[in-house]
DNA sequence: AAGTGGTCTAGACCACTGC
DNA sequence: CAGTGGTCTAGACCACTTT
């Protein structure tokens, strides 16, 4: 079948069964087509299709049972002290004021460190946006974040001093994984002035990476003044 | 090659890659052998070398270029912010040696803010340690922390070069609640020497507080040297 | 042109579970 | 017994990078 391969045949599969789980139209516990069900059905070999069902049981959405089958893994209720949460959203539940102050917004292209750091090939076409989010007039954040084009393709478009990027991607593609890494650093100039720092003052960065179905959707640098933020998280083991 | 097959080829040459990474003998960013490089070596077929190296490669431990090669990922110093971890573990999964230097040990009277940290009574009784921790003979995490006299008695005759106080307080008392605050910080001098750290190089700070039965069973202030230290977390929402 | 990784196929054998 | 997942092979085509 010498189809134009847009996509990896795997990925296709992986991201049908996803979106279903995902609605809920396949339950927690139930069962999902077999390997040589999928094969059937999307015509692949089944190779693929254990690629697809095997990469979805190492991400935990899916527990497989040799002699049995493949069920959905139930949803674990699990509070994460770092959560992936809207700064406005934030902002207001302490009771002030969010303001989005656009830096710049424009298309380029992944090449040298950028490829590497979000871990897209080089040359791949990006969206990026630089933000300084301000509570009660004052930055706190400063978002610079890098989307794939495929996955948002309208991002350009979009008027982020009254939707925050987070907002829109949650609509346009829900992440379904994402990696933190939290540093201390110093910031540069640049940095510096827009967040209003003190010289010397140190700055919180998180890298923040989000996923869905196994590709990068969008990778954000979010510095905080040291001075002026904290993160907290509560939990139970 | 109908060999008994008393482990998954796969696995065998993971394990291998594995093993020389761990050691050092295949340093950070050089090369691995190549796909059909293993082909040979280990008798295998291409498909299962290369699912051994994509599965190494999707955990971190290597990096895969198309057309170039594959290569040892660059480790850094890594722990999961949101998990509540040994630090003394941590070290030797990531192949180094840890080593635990006591400042002070001792048994202090719970006044001003630290009496309202515990919620406990002014003048109560509670333990205090300060211990320096290495990694590979590189001080990594500055441990400040309380513990309530009651939830551990014997806290001041502990060896803590032999045992962490983590490690000591999961077998006294098993924590069920935690809260977690960080902050990018400017370390004092106490700290930055104690840390051997450069003049102006920020510190990450996290607090932590951990619960038993609704009270506050130990508080401790983790300082970790920006340049030297990250955490990181991948989870799914 | 040669080598690399990325993907895919159409078979195969095995151990296991449920009927 | 038929069905499941777990693994493996020997090919194949592709896009890419290096020489």
């Amino acid at each position: 079948m010498p189809d134009p391969p847009s996509q990896p045949l795997y990925l296709k599969v992986k991201r049908h069964i996803l979106s279903n789980v995902a609605s809920g139209k396949w339950a927690a516990a139930s069962r999902v087509p077999s390997e040589n069900e999928l094969v059937k059905a999307f015509g692949v070999s089944r190779m693929t299709a254990n690629r697809a069902l095997r990469e979805l049981s190492d991400e935990g959405v899916l527990v497989r049972i040799a002699g049995v089958g493949t069920f959905v893994a139930q949803g674990g209720a699990q509070a994460h002290p770092l959560q992936i949460r809207n700064i406005a959203d934030e902002i207001r539940e302490r009771g002030g004021t969010h303001r989005a102050q656009l830096v710049s917004l424009e298309k380029v292209r992944a090449v040298g460190d950028l490829a590497a750091d979000f871990g897209v090939a080089p040359r791949s076409l990006l969206y990026r946006s630089v933000i300084v989010h301000h509570e009660n007039e004052r930055p706190i954040q400063l978002e610079e974040r890098c989307v794939l084009s495929a996955i948002a393709p309208d991002y350009l478009k979009v008027d982020f001093t009254r939707i925050t990027p987070h907002e829109y991607l949650m609509r346009t593609a829900p992440l379904q994984e994402a990696q933190h890494i939290l540093r201390a650093i110093m910031p540069d100039e640049t940095t510096r002035r827009l967040l209003q720092m003190k010289r010397h003052e140190p700055a919180l960065l998180v890298l923040r990476r989000t996923w869905t179905a196994g590709a990068i959707a969008s990778a954000a640098r979010l510095y905080y003044p040291g001075s002026r933020y904290e993160m907290s998280g509560r939990f139970r083991p």
